[in-house]
DNA sequence: GTTGCTTATAATTTCCAAAATTGCTGAATC
DNA sequence: GATTCAGCAATTTTGGAAATTATAAGCAAC
């Protein structure tokens, strides 16, 4: 039996950003699950399949999957449906460096319009990141990490004063959470020689200090250094990369 | 009577981006509509209306506005349908910021690794910009110098060999057309104490040249001066900036 | 007068089935 | 053996009807 959204929203409390749609929740279930990698690499997205999946009907779920589509989270080829898609050294070098771009300049203006309020919320996600296990497997733990990180990366950036730049920073750090998740996912056993923690601490430190050089030359290294993992990843386990993007 | 898009296909040269689906049209024909400004800013965008517009069903015509959301060149409201966003001196002043962010980058990879190929469509792409009529009034022949403006700013970071940034370069490029072509249709006895030819070559001369600081700065110019002009026609203009974004 | 409630109306959103397109299989042909 | 071309099955795309939700109007109570 179906509940529509208002009875199923009975009883809960008011929050701005509830799915008021289907096609709303739709989309934000489906983009967890590609996010997390719940589908591989180059596999089609069937209408029946999603639709029997996510138990709704074909026009709220072609909304969100056109929504995806537009967020490079899903490709679509004219009459031939939907797929996730491929994933090759470029993207993730792209996606890095294009992000390197836009976070650099939002990161210095983010530093020097700072209040107290910025403060004390880039204080308070580095504190549920830094006590957030460290994810070396997937699993509920790694989703619970995944979205402490994404808070702290953009509590960082939240006071640049710039809508798109906050927008774009969102789309591209999704892109790179994808790359990510399919190196857990699909490589769970690499080793990981690395100390997340020291890094994103020297991040956070230099923000607060107000050092704007330092900041940005400890989050380029931060993203460099995630994209060089994924990438000798990507080398190792060729199934990643499928053939038609 | 309607004729199937392979029908209306027959007998034309393929050619790679023709629309393949009714939904692709639409969102193309659609997506003129709002950046040549055929819309008022802040007005509702009603589903029958529309539907005969166009005359397409409502399928197709609700994944166009998906994905011109997407874009923001249209905004939803959960259950309370489409609209035109409304146009702030913000709104101006951030797209051009960020804009400079990616293009300043952009620019720079291109003129670094730009061949033959890049100058030769660089050289081509302006030729046909300064041979079109240059735009005092909305019209025709506006929108053919639009599509050359475009083209040309296109053609100087086609080489820069970032996916992302191209996309991004476009998609703001597009947000500052819809912002130019409100001007020009709200407001077009302004007069232009501008010499846009003249910018544009100083822009093109100082990439040929492999100048890439002068390239920048010149393209910077350009577009500072051109928000400046929306901006203050803007507060001329209440009626462009509606009251519910 | 204003507020709160109920009803009527208009609009959006969703489901579903028909139409259109693509990919596939296998026979016929060179 | 390779190739072309029907015909068929699987899948996507589309249009309209049904369900849901928002908005406006009417009306009683304070």
């Amino acid at each position: 039996m179906k509940r529509s959204v208002t009875e199923a929203r009975r009883g809960q409390v008011a929050t701005d950003d509830l799915p008021r749609t289907v096609a709303e929740s739709t989309y934000q279930r489906l983009r967890q699950d590609i996010l997390w990698g719940r589908f591989a690499p180059g596999s089609p997205l069937r209408s029946d399949e999603l639709r029997s999946r996510y138990d709704v009907g074909i026009s709220p779920l072609r909304e969100a999957l056109t929504r995806l589509t537009s967020e490079r989270l899903v490709t679509s080829i004219g009459q031939r449906g939907f797929r996730i898609p491929a994933l090759t050294a470029y993207d993730v070098e792209d996606t890095t460096r294009t992000r390197i771009v836009i976070e650099r300049e939002a990161l210095a203006s983010s530093i020097e319009n700072g209040d107290i309020r910025w403060e004390t919320a880039v204080v308070a996600a580095f504190h549920a990141l830094s006590r957030n296990p460290i994810p070396n497997e997937s699993g509920p733990a790694t989703e619970g990490w995944s979205s402490c990180h994404r808070r702290f990366h953009m509590a960082l950036l939240s006071a640049c004063g710039s809508r798109w730049q906050m927008e774009l920073a969102e789309l591209l750090f999704d892109q790179a959470e994808r790359h990510r998740m399919l190196r857990v996912k699909f490589a769970p056993t690499e080793r990981l020689k690395r100390d997340t923690v020291r890094e994103h601490k020297q991040i956070f430190e230099a923000a607060l200090s107000r050092d704007i050089k330092a900041a940005q030359r400890a989050l380029e290294k931060h993203y460099l250094t995630t994209a060089k993992q994924v990438i000798a990843v990507l080398a190792r386990v060729p199934r990643l990369v499928h053939k038609r993007a």
